[in-house]
DNA sequence: ATGGCTTCATAGTGAAGA
């Protein structure tokens, strides 16, 4: 089973290639996050087309999330239990009886900023949703865009960002409470010390020069990791014209 | 130099992303 992740940053403008991509890779399992796109406004069609089924929730402007899967989904829940939230930014679905909860978490802006504040409230929430989602099902994937850096080998120059946002110890802290729930960090265990980047800046040419973070993840229950066996940054992907400022991110497991 | 670019929005002295 292939599973992907893909903040593709509109999919309005981005969906040209999420369709070449997924003809061209095949993955069992694609997370999209910020399609920037009103729920009715969702091109349905083009993914049934290519024989994908989809679970989306999306809004006006920012945010959006979806499940792009080979085969039928069930069960879907739009965003998070027991926390309310006007920003589309969790949907949670069952694909091969695998629970899948894709993520768009908060930025944050800065760490003196207000939505830094709503940020760890809503980092909390997530934790107490995923805590609710593993009682139900033995297997899940938690996967998408955390807006986390988890250690200073996911970040280009870590003395700079030293305390910033995405790389705070409170936000490190939200990442290892996470994983404490029982999950793997799939990319770093598969690549074991390896830097690799999943998202590079628009701006100072930071793709060409490798400036970037990981901040895109897909965390595994222990069976499921256990049958992981290969890994991917599409950086082929973030090189093309008009870009996403992030790759899509993919393992591969025996399943 | 706390900028640089891209998207969505509106017509802002923009807002937000990361």
């Amino acid at each position: 089973m292939k599973i992907a992740t893909w903040n593709v940053n509109s999919l309005n403008v981005r969906l040209e290639q999420v369709i070449e991509w997924l003809n061209k890779h095949q993955p069992d399992v694609l997370a999209l996050q910020e399609l920037k796109q009103e729920q009715n406004k969702f091109p349905i069609n083009e993914f049934t087309k290519i024989n994908y089924n989809a679970a989306w929730l999306g809004q006006k402007t920012y945010n959006g999330v979806a499940l792009i899967c080979k085969d039928e989904i069930s069960d879907i829940v739009y965003g998070m239990t027991n926390f309310t939230d006007e920003q589309s930014r969790v949907i949670s679905a069952t694909y091969r009886n695998i629970r899948f909860i894709c993520v768009y978490c908060v930025n944050g802006e800065s760490i003196d900023s207000e939505k830094f504040i709503y940020k760890q409230q809503w980092f909390d929430a997530l934790n107490q949703h995923i805590i609710h989602e593993k009682n139900r099902y033995d297997n899940c994937v938690v996967l998408g865009d955390f807006n986390i850096a988890p250690a200073d080998i996911d970040v280009y120059d870590p003395q700079k960002w030293q305390g910033k946002i995405l790389c705070s110890d409170i936000e490190r802290e939200c990442f290892c409470r996470m994983l404490a729930l029982g999950f793997s960090d799939s990319i770093r265990e598969l690549s074991k010390e390896k830097q690799l980047f999943t998202w590079w800046d628009y701006r100072m040419n930071s793709f060409r020069r490798n400036l970037g973070m990981r901040i895109d993840h897909i965390l595994l229950t222990p069976q499921l990791m256990q049958c992981a066996n290969d890994f991917g940054v599409d950086t082929e992907q973030r090189a093309q014209e008009r870009p996403s400022d992030h790759a899509p991110v993919w393992i591969e497991c025996n399943w």
